[in-house]
DNA sequence: CGTAGTGTTGAGTCAAGTCAATGGTTGTGG
DNA sequence: CCACAACCATTGACTTGACTCAACACTACG
């Protein structure tokens, strides 16, 4: 079991480089552990923030209500994940971040994160890289959201996942453990808890997937992203970086 | 007329505090400036990025195009907006830009804006918070797709960008050019051209807007906001940032 | 003055939503 | 160990917001 540095030092060296003196400065940092029940909030919306948090274990989602009550989840938090770079430097949030499931996190001083920011270049970068990569995820929401079926959009929410788990060793043979209802995946991909489960049936019918208590599980992933449209690319997740070292 | 380094500076102290330093050094970029036509693009999807542009006349936008040929817009580009951040450090851009109108763009060589980042934390900052508010953006562009009605997020688009413009100063009491077709539009809230021209209508008939070739006129901003939830809050654009100079 | 792009309107269809009832599972406390 | 509650998944029946298709009007421009 990996510790918090060593998870998001990984975190950040998916997609930049790190010194040996960065990664020291990071390993340097303050930090708390605490473990945190589903529903928790780690980040609430118009708060002011005086922590950062990193996701240890256990997964977590962004997600905003809006004024009609309804809630949409914006994207999903899986371990060694910053929730809150937003909160460099800035004051308000616009949004929250809720636990998932029950699971461990890791705050550090926003002071010391920002001095980390501007002390360091590659660590800057690093972040900049991190933020960047998380942009690309929303816009791919975006086209999620708006473009594709009920069948589709939740095919390309179950890839997404698989090939972020997979890239930090939580899948196995193509499964994983969603811990998600179907109320959950409705939040995530716009549509009503109703629609997404005769979407998951449907994708069961035509064997795409296998669903076993909180776990999905796919032998045909070309098939799933053909289905879809995925593209693993908007991930970001191979380390295609200039080095400016 | 805001010369280009002007415009770019002011969009960055929109959100973050730069030294004189700083300022110089961004006056010092080489920028070669090129008038466009519409549609050119910027950035082509998977394409790799030499330059780093800057919009300093005319609306671009970013822009998806999925397998199943549905175009979906991604943000709207107004003049001093950096068209693409992504391509520092990075290689291969995920979505393309391209120009809404005919308009002038300024290019940097990437290496130069890199080294900013890497040299002037203040700058560093600024580009973080700038990209960090750009995320903010696709956040609520989720929730817009998600989670509004036709007509409510037609309204919620108008209102985004009748505050963007006031911003810089390009709307007149409460009115602005808005040099999109209704199918750009359609393209842009996920809703199919047709049913965007029966929302403006009845946008107009329940005197929320006024439409005149190629402008928006809004007389009652305040009932806009309330139909369709709308805070600037996600736009970030007060300067609510913790000085750290 | 024709052509192409855009805006407008109507009619019919369909994907997805809503409402409502039924089953299953898990956990808890008596 | 059972009864109950709470939550979640499932299913059917019905409704509706939005899409598609298709025709027609307006405007700008060469």
């Amino acid at each position: 079991m990996p510790g918090p540095f060593e998870l998001l030092v990984r975190n950040l060296e998916l997609r930049a480089c790190l010194s040996e003196a960065d990664r020291a400065a990071i390993h340097e940092l303050k930090l708390s552990e605490r473990s945190l029940e589903p529903l928790t909030y780690l980040v609430r919306e118009a708060d002011r923030v005086g922590q950062c948090a990193i996701l240890i274990s256990g997964f977590a989602y962004r997600q905003k209500i809006t004024d009609a009550g309804e809630k949409q989840i914006l994207s999903i938090l899986v371990p060694g994940d910053a929730v809150d770079f937003q909160a460099l430097f800035t004051d308000v949030t616009d949004h929250s971040v809720q636990m998932l499931t029950r699971g461990d996190v890791g705050y550090v001083a926003i002071d010391e994160f920002e001095s980390l920011f501007m002390e360091r270049p590659n660590i800057a970068r690093a972040i900049l890289l991190a933020v960047l990569a998380e942009a690309s995820v929303f816009r791919e929401w975006i086209v999620n959201v708006a473009c594709r079926r009920g069948k589709e959009r939740i095919a390309h929410l179950l890839c997404e996942i698989g090939v972020r788990l997979d890239a930090i060793g939580l899948s196995h043979n193509g499964s994983y453990d969603l811990p998600m209802t179907q109320g959950d995946l409705a939040d995530a991909v716009g549509l009503s808890p109703v629609h997404v489960n005769r979407s998951l049936k449907t994708l069961e019918a035509e064997s795409f997937i296998r669903r076993g208590r909180g776990a999905i599980h796919c032998d045909n992933w070309k098939g799933m992203r053909e289905l879809c449209g995925f593209n693993a690319r908007y991930l970001h997740l191979d380390r295609l970086v200039r080095e400016t070292e």
